[in-house]
DNA sequence: GAGTGCTCCTGAACAGCGTTCATTGAATAT
DNA sequence: ATATTCAATGAACGCTGTTCAGGAGCACTC
């Protein structure tokens, strides 16, 4: 049974490791993500990583489940929104702010093989939250009755999230084919969204056209 | 200057080690594209890839470009279909329809670091044609009056893009969370976005709504 | 206080990675 | 028949993730 001042230290170096190896993907990319870098920049060996975590993965992982949880931190503030489409185009900035600022955070969530997969469908609550923050949105949408009626709302939510993240993906691996920035692709892409979605406006006057 | 029967081997040489590492990518994917697993599968050391590549890379990008012009063929056949709705639901089909089979090739060209960048922005033409097949489809609709007044061509198929590579690259990577197929997911987005760009469609009716 | 565990950590090692280079062997050119 | 060119190799370097025997140092017990 190990005694308290012990498990500290323990749990300190768990911390310290996480930090300098945020730090190496944040500053140099994940692919610079070395279990050599790491240790040294931690003030260890390479082998005392391993007495912390089970292997790289198990770091990776757990840098993705903190990004998540950044990521839900920045939609939950856009949701506060009152006006449901205002609300939308809010998350839609969050979510492109936030891969703008952490790009690599975001492609290892998002893009990198293996982790979204155990993480979305695994017991990792911040997805399931943030994407619940998305298919809200729709649902106020619905109940203020500004959605044209027979469609699916957790279909739009989907839509809506594939919109983000094809805007967020494409743009981070095809920047020189695709000049303008994130914001006005996605704004693009919502207006036609919204466009096609929304119940025509009550403008007060009656049928201005056709 | 190499004599006629030499060049013809060296090149014979070339295609066989592209061949096979076409066949490790299919078959194993991309990750298991090693220089010692390729140069074993096609008869010589690894030394001798060097040879008749630059690196590991130029390998990488010769898949993806043949990749492109696959792609671009699947297009291709998929945009002959004349009606210009039905032409945007056949593209829509190909693209994830090439994605569905080779999903490790879409992911080197598309979501590897990298590719896409010297790719798409260089001086491959596949790609281009590619996107000027999606471009085409939404002149067509333009020029059959079939799109609203006041809507940027171009924007509309990007936003196209967007949610063609955001389907498929969110289904590639989190296929745990997603349940629905990718044409099921693709053909929502797609209705929601085509409701929002077509202009009403004359029924012969008067105005059957309101 | 001496001895015994337990925990944390290290250096060395292994297999595999991309890549380079001196050397060989064979086919071509003279 | 000799000289030249060129494809191909084996060994090596530095890197990667990971494992393991061994060694310190702390916390207990007697």
């Amino acid at each position: 049974m190990p005694s308290a001042p012990r498990t500290r230290r323990k749990e300190d170096a768990r911390a310290r490791i996480l930090e300098e190896a945020r730090r190496i993907v944040l500053e140099n990319g994940f692919e610079a993500l070395t279990m050599r870098r790491i240790a040294e920049a931690a003030g260890y060996s390479a082998a005392a990583l391993y007495l912390h975590f089970e292997n790289r993965d198990a770091i990776a992982r757990e840098l993705g489940e903190s990004g998540m949880q950044g990521l839900l931190a920045a939609l939950t503030e856009a949701a506060a929104a009152e006006d449901p489409v205002e609300r939308l185009r809010a998350l839609a900035l969050a979510y492109v702010g936030f891969a703008r600022i952490e790009p690599e955070t975001y492609r290892l969530i998002f893009m990198e093989p293996g982790f979204a997969a155990s993480a979305l469908g695994g017991k990792d609550e911040a997805g399931a939250a943030a994407f619940q923050l998305l298919a809200g949105a729709f649902e106020a949408l619905g109940n203020a009755g500004r959605l044209r009626p027979g469609q699916d709302l957790g279909g739009l939510a989907l839509t809506f999230w594939i919109l983000l993240h094809g805007t967020v993906s494409l743009k981070l691996t095809c920047s020189a084919f695709l000049s303008p920035p994130e914001e006005d692709l996605l704004a693009t892409a919502l207006d036609s969204l919204l466009n096609g979605i929304l119940a025509p406006e009550p403008t007060g006057l009656n049928l201005p056209e056709r």
